[in-house]
DNA sequence: AAATTCACCGAGAACGTTACCGGTGGATTC
DNA sequence: GAATCCACCGGTAACGTTCTCGGTGAATTT
């Protein structure tokens, strides 16, 4: 049976003093003396008082709740960013409802309707791949309600953005590629619509337009995010007459898919096909030949998205801000000719 | 400028009805004709309504929220076990509020101390690995919240528990690697003191005595969860004179750990030393040679779990469970000789 | 000595919702 | 035709907390 939880009135009861003077005694904010101050936190560790925060939810019409909603939390760049929200959440006394949509738009909107934003301070999105309508992310800003993007983000909205350097990381990636040798470069890609899948096709675009490669509509194939969809990807590119020589992936796990079915065609990574992926999967560094990849500060957007948040959550009337963090090229077997 | 949202009395001043009215409309519950039900939804609809669950949560002491305790969420286990705790509790209507000790007992107690059980319904927690004292959980227990341990769970506490078949898989994966023709087995372990870091020890020295093999107090070496301390383990086993030629792995991670530093020291993995891991994480099949390992039904325990946590909470006097769910053997390359 | 200031405390309302109890008027029963 | 029942609705208190305001007595000023 669930037992009772003293209440500031049980404190104020033992005392014989007003619950006023014990809530204000317990906040240590003004017209309290030190001495009823230091019986009334006595009496509260004696009582083992816990604030009730759906009272004070109630009245100050703030909890300290942050939702966060993701695509899915099982691949190492979600999961980090989550550690990284996290970490600042923790520091500043919020808790963090988490909610995971499995890439489901419908998911994610029936999330979205069943919010209950009487108890949430603020929301951290990263948006489904399916995205159709974003118009219920609009209800919410112009509700009032703080809203932060990250990674995957609503490009038609306004409000705060977190993610990291895509344009420039694909463009690097491609560079690289070229550097070494590689002719005939494909693109396995993310679907079509979200907004960082686009930087990363428009990177690679103009890396090879600015080196005079050829650019062919067969070899830039969109699909999920998975190993799986890499594979088939890769598939679809091997079948093709014209075959490429080197291949630049969305993230690393459609790369380590292509690495696989590379490897069971028997053809040399690296030496006949070059890979390079984006992320640093922690099974970019495992795989062999290990995998060439753009590092993400996956931690880092996620710390600058929370602390975007709370900042969006203090100073009423807050500017939205973009931040974009760099990524870094890591050099490994895969994308190197020897 | 943060809107107010409409409250259950402004649908009772629009339609000149009284709140109490409303209420029950809302809740379909009792003694509320169809007319006005629907004049009461539709109103809702119309004004935008959404229920404040601080307010519900203060009188009905119970608010839907669920909180979750993990030492990380950056690895495959948790993030699997999570997701299928959120399938259950999105199924359910129960948001869940995530916490993250990094494995820090120190941030653990923190965490405990400061959780607000007045809008907390339950608790769903695996301990971190320095555990100390769980005196904090019982205590929790003994105020009357419902709390289900999971993976590593806390031994001398009475609560529910849910969990993979440690014992059998460990005997299970030591057995194979006898069958296998390895002779000389060791094991690099989790921390000591952990439940199920000792079952699975537990299971590799019955595997080793019943087949007659020798057991050596220097082939069984306690350390961390990481690929990092699965390479150190692995470094100490090799600076011994009489190194062993097969390895069992409390997880996947330190399997890899070792088979990296094998492959460092041109060693044949599968041929020369055998290696045998623990969890099915998605690594142990991209890794080459491919690893060996006991498949956890990662998924199916953060459903269980979680379905024993909303029992817990619906019926009181609830008696505690423990689930055991059976693991899987998967042969691949690291422990075939050929 | 009167007036003013100040530190400290308490009473009451409010936040949005539900639970409990009582009160209508019309239909049903005897 | 009186008594009973029932479907429906409203008023009020309560949940635990904070906020606003007003009030005390002592200390300080003039």
């Amino acid at each position: 049976m669930r037992r009772h939880y003293a209440t500031i009135k049980d404190i104020a009861h033992a005392l014989n003093i007003s619950v006023s003077t014990v809530s204000r005694a317990l906040r240590d904010t003004y017209d309290v003396s030190a001495d009823t101050r230091k019986l009334v936190l006595d009496m509260a560790m004696k009582l083992n008082y816990k604030p009730n925060f759906n009272a004070t939810g109630l009245v100050k019409n703030s909890t300290h709740n942050l939702a966060v909603i993701l695509p899915g939390i099982t691949n190492y760049y979600f999961s980090t960013v989550f550690t990284g929200i996290q970490e600042i959440a923790y520091s500043h006394n919020y808790n963090i409802i988490l909610y995971v949509t499995n890439d489901d738009a419908d998911r994610e909107l029936n999330i979205i309707r069943n919010l209950s934003f009487s108890s949430l301070d603020g929301l951290l999105v990263s948006v489904s791949s399916q995205a159709g309508s974003c118009d219920h992310f609009q209800e919410i800003i112009d509700d009032g309600i703080p809203v932060v993007f990250f990674d995957r983000v609503a490009a038609d909205i306004r409000t705060s953005k977190v993610m990291q350097d895509d344009y420039n990381g694909a463009f690097e990636a491609t560079t690289h590629l070229i550097a070494n040798g590689y002719k005939k470069i494909a693109h396995i890609a993310g679907p079509e619509g979200l907004t960082f899948t686009d930087s990363r096709l428009k990177g690679y675009l103009d890396a090879l337009s600015k080196h005079g490669m050829p650019i062919r509509k067969k070899w830039i194939i969109h699909s999920g995010f998975t190993q799986e969809c890499g594979e088939s990807d890769m598939e679809k590119l091997w079948k093709l007459n014209d075959k490429p020589d080197a291949v630049f992936a969305v993230n690393d796990r459609k790369a380590v898919g292509a690495i696989v079915t590379l490897k069971k065609k028997n053809i040399a990574v690296g030496k006949d096909v070059g890979v390079i992926g984006f992320t640093n999967d922690p099974m970019s560094a495992i795989i062999s030949p290990s995998l060439s990849t753009i590092a993400e500060p996956a931690f880092e957007i996620g710390k600058k998205s929370c602390q975007l948040l709370l900042n969006h959550i203090r100073k009423k009337n807050f500017i939205p801000e973009e931040i974009i963090l760099p990524g870094k090229l890591i050099v490994r077997e895969s994308s190197i000719r020897s």
